[in-house]
DNA sequence: TTGTAAGCGTTATCAC
DNA sequence: GTGATAACGCTTACAA
């Protein structure tokens, strides 16, 4: 009792008991400003609100208080009371420069409506990923931003009650809205973009982590090839794990089919780094000999040699608009399954007509 | 009262009245775990935190019972009462890939030990920028790891008084505990292989944003160059704002000068990809007119063409060890003001001979 | 070994 | 307009 009644008396010297043992000063409190303030300390939190239902003068008073004090409220205690932490989980793997980018739309976006970022980074190792996640669950974030999933943690994901968003995957079952972009159509158009360079023996090299992604733009290669009347031959289809290391090596294999590939459909632009470094060990010219085409647009492809023919995926955007449908879905708004964004063809000097020797014949 | 008794008596069907208000479940609590284990929530909360002074048979029971109602123990209560929140504030500038690259060191570092990230996007404007790092002293961060600042955000971190570490950046007053790699011996190490490979006429293209580290590393250059007996050509020596755009600009007034450089130390593996491309503009070959490189070893440096001689900064390393110096100086253990860290030359294929014709004049 | 009571810093619901 | 008072969900003396 004691101590409550201290709230009001400024005169009073004798400080808290807790303050005089813990000389690490703790934060100002509300508390605090109300003693200074002689009033109470919801006066205090309605005033540091802008409530109408405080007085101009005292709400004057309280705040220049507040401010000389250098007080922010504690996001902790008002998490507590108010059961909204104003917090996002930003689930991505940390490093991976694609979700890089999204994640700066997403913190962009996420500062102007006041949220924090949680980051969480997706782990390889099961167990760990497990744990990163329940964190989420155990600071109580408002919703989740899935950014760059290992593929096995979404059903975890979902399993928990928090509203989720995905950035460029698909969801697995009923699932999350997803920011996307059409990846289907943009490899379509790469690959038309081949064919027209009268390229009849295109390869695709995918990357078996992309989720659906991958598989939606897998499906663009074919039904291009499929349009234009080109077979599609299976040894000329393969993947790799989506680094560049793995992309080299397979890219190789692909050079050492009997009818090698004029053209290299890469499924990232990180495979298409690796690609290229295959072909330079062997000599070809890229787009002399062959040419690639990347996927994401990445920082990097503008500044290659030559210069990359990719798509473009407009990541910060993706993860703004992630975080503004996040919002909108705590608002209880309800949303389109997919927000489709536009995604480019960027041409640039990998791409060229194929090989005259070769360019007519078919396949 | 009524309420608090509640937590004794399962048998009581009457449950707390906000939970019949708002369906929206609330996540379960040690009082709901304390209701059906039949003890009060102090016990649960000891039990559940391993305490010894609870007995075996009963931890059992209550472990069982959270584990069955999907318990998770709010991490905002526990920081309210412990006045620690196991967070803490990563300062960067999203979508940067070393960055980013930190980011995933400090992400493992601190998930090892328990730590939650607080992600803060570092911003270019001045305002936000104050109410992004504010966000840090509201959520109670317990300490701060600076892995990209804007330079003029690091004396608003100084003046909270909150626990901080910097991974690659000289602090500017008495300032923070600091990851480091020693910039100045391996820019030294760059310059000294440009010479030992006949090179006289070496150009420094330096990045305006580097803070201190960008200093050192220019005194490198200066020290090898100065060691050889080269002397300091000032037009030779230029800077950008460190984006490849920048860079090609730069670089093309470099090989404007009436006697061109014949190798280039850039500043940063981004610096790096602009000038190369200049080079391409001009139709230049690498190494063969002219070598550059770079510094950071970036993911991509191995893969360009040709790949990048370069040095390597051990990001990931540096993120992990600025988080548990961070722990260290949480702990109260004294820290040295750096900790630094080995860097290495990487020879790729960027950097040749000097023109045999050039070669042996001095500068 | 367990229970009681107080406290962490807010917000919310009442009175007055 | 303002003040009491009770939550929010946890930890931590101190009692029993």
């Amino acid at each position: 009792m004691s101590g409550k009644d201290g709230n009001r008396r400024e005169g009073t010297a004798r400080a808290n008991v807790r303050c005089a043992e813990q000389p690490a000063a703790r934060p100002p409190s509300i508390k605090d400003i109300a003693r200074l303030a002689q009033v109470t300390h919801p006066t205090v939190s309605r005033a540091l609100r802008n409530s109408p239902l405080v007085s101009a003068e005292t709400a004057a008073r309280i705040r220049h208080i507040a401010e000389e004090l250098g007080y922010h409220a504690s996001a902790l205690a008002r998490g507590l009371a108010t059961r909204q932490t104003q917090t996002v989980g930003l689930l991505m793997e940390a490093g991976n420069p694609f979700a890089g980018e999204v994640a700066r739309g997403v913190a962009e976006a996420a500062g102007e409506r006041g949220y924090a970022l949680l980051l969480v980074h997706a782990q390889e190792d099961a167990e760990r990923a497990h744990r990163a996640i329940e964190e989420m669950v155990a600071r109580r974030v408002d919703g989740i931003v899935v950014a760059s999933p290992r593929a096995r943690d979404l059903p975890l994901l979902e399993a928990m009650r928090i509203p989720l968003v995905l950035v460029d995957s698909d969801a697995p079952g009923k699932a999350a809205p997803a920011v996307m972009i059409a990846n289907r159509e943009a490899m379509r158009a790469v690959a038309q973009h081949l064919i027209g360079l009268g390229h009849r023996r295109i390869a695709y090299l995918g990357d078996r982590n992309g989720l659906r992604a991958e598989a939606a733009r897998l499906a663009g290669y074919k039904s291009a090839l499929g349009r234009a009347g080109i077979g599609l031959a299976p040894e000329r289809i393969v993947a790799c794990d989506g680094s560049p290391e793995a992309a080299m090596e397979t890219m190789h294999e692909l050079l050492r089919l009997n009818r090698p590939p004029t053209a290299v459909c890469c499924a990232s632009d990180l495979v298409a780094l690796g690609a290229m470094q295959a072909m330079r060990t062997r000599r070809l010219r890229v787009p002399n000999d062959l040419s690639v085409t990347g996927f994401g647009d990445l920082f990097f492809a503008a500044w290659l040699t030559p210069p990359l023919t990719t798509v473009r995926q407009p990541a910060r955007q993706m993860g703004a608009l992630a975080m503004e449908n996040l919002c909108r879905l705590l608002a209880g708004d309800p949303l389109p399954a997919q927000t489709c964004l536009d995604a480019e063809l960027i041409l640039r000097g990998s791409t060229a007509r194929a090989p005259k020797q070769e360019s007519d014949f078919a396949e």
